[in-house]
RNA sequence: GCGGGUGUAGCUCAGUGGUAGAGCGUCACGUUGCCAACGUGAAUGUCGUGGGUUCAAGUCCCAUCACCCGCUCCA
């Protein structure tokens, strides 16, 4: 029987990735210097099941999409954009400033927390008084951590969530400790203007205008977010130490160099760190040379770089990786049809080409992960070995006109699209009037800044992904009949990095020239692979290592039929078919 | 970034301060008759890297790098 290796399995990593490095899938980058952290490199087999998965995308989404939802064909094109752009572009994606995250850690051993500073909230009551009620209070109460803090921060993903979090735990502690007054306590909003203020020592009710204030209550309590400009006591949301925390640092996640000889700040770039705005920048591009119409879709693969604080997990968070992406430019009022097209037609594909175990999932992202400009956004995510948690493998968001907008305004040029159709269609309704004409073209239905749907997906984490669904172990006999553990790696066939093997039963007789003839004629097509050394057992083995789904062999009936043999990698079983059509029966198992 | 662990042949791993090892794999020759055959032979190591202690370091100490696990992070 087969067996499947279960998740959360270091084990299975580790064969995985030995076989990686033994058949030549993947190797460390840099290796003979001692490697570098978050680098790596695809070998002489790898960079087949890479560039096939890459091909397939491209074939499957760009030259050959599926059919709309309306049953006609769809329009997709390709860009191959430069890794390096001008930095402006950064400034508009918002990589710049948002890709940059600001860091607090905690100095207390045996907890060095790392957050983010702008998920660190303060709680802080406005007496001194109140804060140690409070803190005596919560110090009673069970089981409120980690929610709240037992001294005064909290994580959360806003100052609203914060705020609700820290009500949540003031009630119960106030419950359990049965404090009158405290129950009374309130969460308030407090006034922008009065954050600085307030994070002070000594500030006083009266010096407030918190509104809340205002009947009998007897204590007000506030969130102060981490990332404002105060500097009250910083206590550690996890352990509670007090002030605990490092000030903000950054961390950029872009890689910088600079263009030209001098290396000052006007020379500096960045690399890329998303394939994606490449495509955008070059939408007026597109529209003006070629012939497409919304709704179309702009595809680009390609290299992205991103200097993770910690790369983990094999391949899976590399600092140089590889994306394939589509943005698909539609009208808002059909975007979310075309939103759910795409959702199902990016996971279909990995269904197709044979993730097809409970381990792929399909995630809506709930409304807090959503980007605050997006509409709605799903996650295709896989259960690697290596957690036990879904991964992202690609994320299809409904990013709205954001990215449109925001290079409109810092490139200052109308990126707008005008339907010509609609327009030639409607246009007599004016009944030739230039004015109301010349209006009601510059506006919509006419001319609007289409919206986007993106599907971004991870060429490296979907290689990754294919790599660790293909790894089986199963039970076959070897010669004497004994059941052997046999590895084989199931790529679907147009993945295999190898799509057949040709091989003499034996090395004499005239085997090897026929095979030799063969194989010849079938790598003029499809990767083929050819061996006549050594017993035929071992070489079909090591063909189910690297998930080869097909080998020939040329044996004694060749010599009398012109037939050979075609063995199956899954099933072991062999059929025979003349060698004239090896070819023709191959391709058609490959669906090209 | 913090804590713990690991690092010896292509892979998996032994190796008590005193000659660098095994299994598998690879290669050559012979053999071969459909699922990890057999025989004979061979190649492959700056023991992650750099310092230090010692008559002597794979082994002890320090530093550093990489990987793994946990924390954390992943616009």
């Amino acid at each position: 029987m087969e067996t499947k290796l279960m998740p959360a399995d270091t084990a299975f990593m580790d064969k995985l990735t030995a076989l990686c490095k033994r058949r030549g899938f993947i190797y460390q980058s840099s290796e003979i210097y001692g490697g570098i952290g978050g680098f790596w490199d695809y070998g002489p087999l790898g960079v087949e099941l890479k560039r096939n998965i890459k091909n397939q995308w491209w074939h499957d989404m760009v030259t050959n999409p599926p059919p709309g939802p309306d049953g006609h064909e769809i329009e997709m094109v390709g860009v191959d954009c430069s890794i390096i752009m001008n930095p402006k572009v950064w400034e508009a994606s918002g990589h710049a400033t948002g890709f940059a995250d600001p860091m607090v850690s905690c100095r207390t051993e045996g907890c060095k927390g790392l957050f983010r500073a702008d998920k660190v909230f303060f709680v802080r009551a406005l007496s001194a008084e109140a804060m140690t009620r409070l803190r005596e209070a919560s110090r009673d109460a069970e089981n409120i951590r980690p929610k709240f803090a037992l001294e005064t921060a909290i994580e959360a993903d806003s100052i609203e969530e914060a705020r609700e979090l820290a009500g949540d735990a003031i009630g119960a502690a106030a419950r359990k400790a049965n404090i009158e007054d405290l129950k009374k306590a309130r969460v308030t909003k407090l006034p922008e203007g009065e954050i600085t203020k307030a994070a002070n020592e000594g500030v006083t009710l009266a010096s407030l205008s918190v509104e809340s204030m205002k009947s009998g209550i007897a204590y007000a309590v506030f969130v102060l977010p981490c990332l404002a400009d105060t500097h009250p006591a910083r206590p550690c949301p996890r352990c509670g130490s007090p002030d605990s925390l490092t000030e903000p640092r950054q961390f950029n996640l872009m890689f910088e160099s600079h263009t030209g000889a001098l290396r000052d700040d006007a020379s500096k770039v960045y690399l890329r760190p998303e394939t994606a705005q490449g495509i955008f920048v070059n939408f007026k591009n597109v529209l003006d040379t070629t012939r497409v119409k919304v709704p179309f879709g702009i595809a680009q693969a390609g290299k992205a770089f991103r200097n993770e604080v910690n790369p983990r997990n094999y391949t899976f968070r590399s600092r140089e990786f590889e994306q394939m992406e589509i943005e698909f430019f539609c009208h808002e009022r059909d975007s979310m049809q075309w939103y759910e097209f795409w959702r199902k037609v990016r996971y279909d594909w990995y269904v197709n080409l044979g993730l097809k175990s409970e381990k792929l999932k399909l995630r809506d992202q709930t409304d807090k992960e959503l980007a605050h400009y997006s509409n709605a956004c799903a996650d295709i995510e896989y259960l690697f070995p290596f957690s036990d948690e879904h991964q992202e493998l690609e994320g299809v968001a409904h990013r709205g006109n954001f990215d449109l907008t925001q290079h409109a305004k810092f490139s200052g040029k109308d990126l707008t699209y005008f339907d010509d159709e609609a327009w030639e269609r409607d246009k007599a309704n004016f009944g030739g009037d230039k004015e109301k004409e010349r209006a009601a073209k510059t506006a919509e239905p006419y001319r609007f800044l289409p919206t986007v749907i993106e599907p971004s997906a991870g060429a490296d984490r979907a290689t990754l992904a294919f790599l660790c669904e293909a790894y089986t172990e199963d039970q076959a006999p070897d010669e004497k009949g004994v059941m052997q553990t046999r590895v084989v790696m199931k790529f679907h066939p147009k993945l295999a990095p190898t799509k057949v093997a040709v091989f003499p039963l034996v090395n004499k007789e005239g085997m090897p020239d026929i095979a030799a003839a063969l194989y010849k004629d079938l790598k003029k097509y499809m990767t083929a692979f050819f061996d006549t050394k050594g017993a035929i057992g071992r070489r079909y083995r090591r063909q189910d290592e690297v998930g080869t789904p097909f080998c020939v062999t040329v044996d004694g009936d060749t010599l009398k039929d012109g037939t050979v043999t075609i063995r199956d990698r899954d099933t072991l079983q062999q059929i025979r078919v003349k060698k004239e059509g090896v070819l023709e029966w191959v391709r058609g198992r490959l669906g090209r």
